[in-house]
DNA sequence: TCAAAGGTAGGAATATTTTCGTACGAAACA
DNA sequence: TGTTTCGTACGAAAATATTCCTACCTTTGA
């Protein structure tokens, strides 16, 4: 594996992204607790969530605990580093890099509440101290 | 076409999500001023974008004219519309809809500019108003 | 002890997305 | 006019992503 490999930060595909979701929610886990999860939102056979947990732990996007027969799996990357790797790419590939337009695009959608916009202005003002 | 298909919203696929950008960027343009964008960025082949421009038009995500022989392509829907919709998703899968969150997280970013900072405050400042 | 339930592994089938070869018509121009 | 350049259309190949069948092992419990 050379350099570039390494450090390329390999994008989670859109399947993949549900599964992270349970283990961000849920933590270390068995497939057959992120299958039931999968299942609450939608039709899933459990090997085809055990195939992609297991082809998510060769590209190392989890880690696997196999001294159990049931192996726990866990996210490899900690959750806001590929959170904020994915948030700069949306705004990088959407909004040319500039964060202030994307704040501007939420506030000025209709779905981002009164309460949502109080608690903006909050952090906002939690930075200037 | 039944009232769900008409509804659901097609979400570009990567490569689509590129085409747009350009048109976005160059309004309504011919495949090939498409494609000498999509050079500057990455090596692909003419007949490649025009399919995928093809494609598009098939899903009603851009619209042709046909009346010269270089067909011009435009978005189909308005830029802000596309990408209020594109961020409502993202918010909804990576932050469960909770906009302050993805805002934190912004902040909290080490790519986040001073200047970006001091233009979203600006923008909170207005809204105010 | 043996059948049922539940686990992993791996390959193959499908579905989707992306790429490009080829054919063929229109325009440009020597 | 002939040939080169530039355009579209279309099908198929290639690359990726997703789904699931099958085999086989371990645990559970009647």
């Amino acid at each position: 594996m050379n350099e570039t490999e390494q450090n390329k930060q390999l994008e989670p595909t859109k399947s993949e992204l549900e599964i992270l979701q349970v283990l961000w929610e849920k933590g270390p886990s068995t497939v057959r607790m992120v299958n039931d999860e999968l299942l609450k939102q939608k039709d899933v056979n459990y090997t085809t969530t055990l195939k992609l947990m297991q082809i998510m732990a060769d590209k190392n996007i989890l880690n696997r605990d196999e001294s159990q027969m049931k192996h726990i799996y866990s996210v490899a990357e900690e959750e806001q580093r590929t959170k904020s790797h994915l948030l700069d790419k949306f705004v990088d590939s959407m909004y040319k890099g500039s964060a202030s337009k994307l704040v501007m695009q939420l506030l000025g959608n209709k779905k981002t509440s009164d309460k949502e916009l109080q608690e903006i202005k909050e952090i906002l003002k939690k930075m200037e101290e």
